[in-house]
DNA sequence: ATTATAAGCGAACATCCGTTCAATGTCAAG
DNA sequence: CTTGACATTGAACGGATGTTCGCTTATAAT
């Protein structure tokens, strides 16, 4: 998935790892000397050659001629899974009648109009993660309405209980509902514990989209 | 308001900026040096005087025996407006019964035992928030539920269909709802578009407690 | 065995950088 | 007018910092 990461020695990957949290601590770059105390390097000349390699391979960049003047390009915060802030892609709709779309495993941000950026504090696990706007009330069983934002991740399977975004084929429909499998048939329980649940006899009408992983709702 | 920001002279809210945009800029702290060119003073001990100013009030931390060993602090962030990430103290639950909690209008972030982070950007105005976890499920009809957080603006007052936290003073309850006032009466519509309005004739029944700023849930 | 490549060390150096010091200017209060 | 607090300057010092250079070691390929 990350040819970068691969051709990184481990050395390598443990000075970025450094950088990173070094900034996360103290609020400003490490200089070479910090760098060396962390990693277990006596020699500044040693450290300079493994920077030199990370900022050849794009994953650091420097200003030369400014101490501390080094950071993580936005391919080193992915690789390396930075701090603070977490960019999510806003891919497409939700909408009744129409299945709830799903990026592709390789999606890079590149050629992604819009992103919502969240904190790391409030996500659990990052990794694959895209967001949908909700259109129109039929996900209000699931507590969510028009102009809602759904924050999902991509997976083919969902744990018992989960959250989940499911195509019904017969009924040509999206929903949000909790699933549970209940020996063959599915139970679909919705968010609002005031509404009834819909049990399906035939698991494969049910296709799993993606998990749900937060709702955001912004009031004007 | 902040009794901090009046007691800086220009120069020292021109160097609090100037240190809150390097930052920004390029991602680590600037020297002594690098500030004077920016705010155009020549004597660099005269901007370490300035800086010690700064730290003296709180608005700045330095690490001492360190280059560009400077930054802004929670409070500093706060004065001069920073950049991404906006600390939302948790203050309170919101319960059925209970009046909607509303902190004191100089909350400082100190004493407040956990904070969510959210980026400026999917906020809008970003003052005078503070967040309430919801407790059980009296506020569905806003399609809220048990755990969501709701983000909150302190405001006595709100718009004509704004939505707002309550308090209905003869009910003895607390609940979230879009306010509108038609004449002498107040109509409380629900989020829900399938649920019936309520119609308070007394005005004074109505107690504003906040404005709804956001809706927040996480999904286990 | 030889060679290329990556990994590592330590000293030396010029510059960067925070701090200190002595001195001057400004301006309102006493 | 004097005083005292604040603002400003310039020079100098010592330590921090990035870089260069020469050298050594380990590993794997030729």
């Amino acid at each position: 998935m990350n040819a970068l990461l691969e051709r990184l020695t481990e050395r390598q990957r443990r000075i970025l790892e450094t950088v990173r949290d070094f900034i996360h601590e103290r609020g400003y770059p490490p200089t070479v000397r910090e760098i060396g105390q962390r990693v277990g390097i006596a020699s500044t000349s040693h450290i300079k050659y493994h920077l030199d390699r990370l900022e050849e391979v794009g994953l650091i960049q420097r200003d030369p001629r400014s101490s501390r003047g080094i950071r993580l390009t936005v391919a080193g915060e992915r690789t390396v899974g930075f701090g603070e802030i977490v960019a999510i892609p806003l891919v497409g709709v939700i909408q009744a009648g129409q299945p709830i779309p799903v990026p592709a495993s390789d999606f890079s941000l590149l050629g992604i109009e819009e992103t919502i950026e969240l904190t790391r504090g409030i996500l659990g696990d990052t990794r694959d993660l895209y967001a949908l706007r909700v259109q129109g009330n039929s996900m209000i069983d699931a507590l969510v309405h028009d102009g809602d934002i759904v924050v999902m991740r991509r997976v083919e399977e969902v744990e018992n209980g989960e959250m989940a975004a499911v195509w019904l084929r017969d009924r040509e429909e999206a929903t949000l509902k909790r699933v549970y499998r209940e020996g063959s048939r599915v139970r679909l329980q919705p968010a609002n514990p005031n509404m009834a649940p819909i049990y399906i006899d035939d698991p494969r009408q049910v296709q799993i989209q993606g998990k749900v992983v937060m709702v955001i709702r912004r009031v004007g």
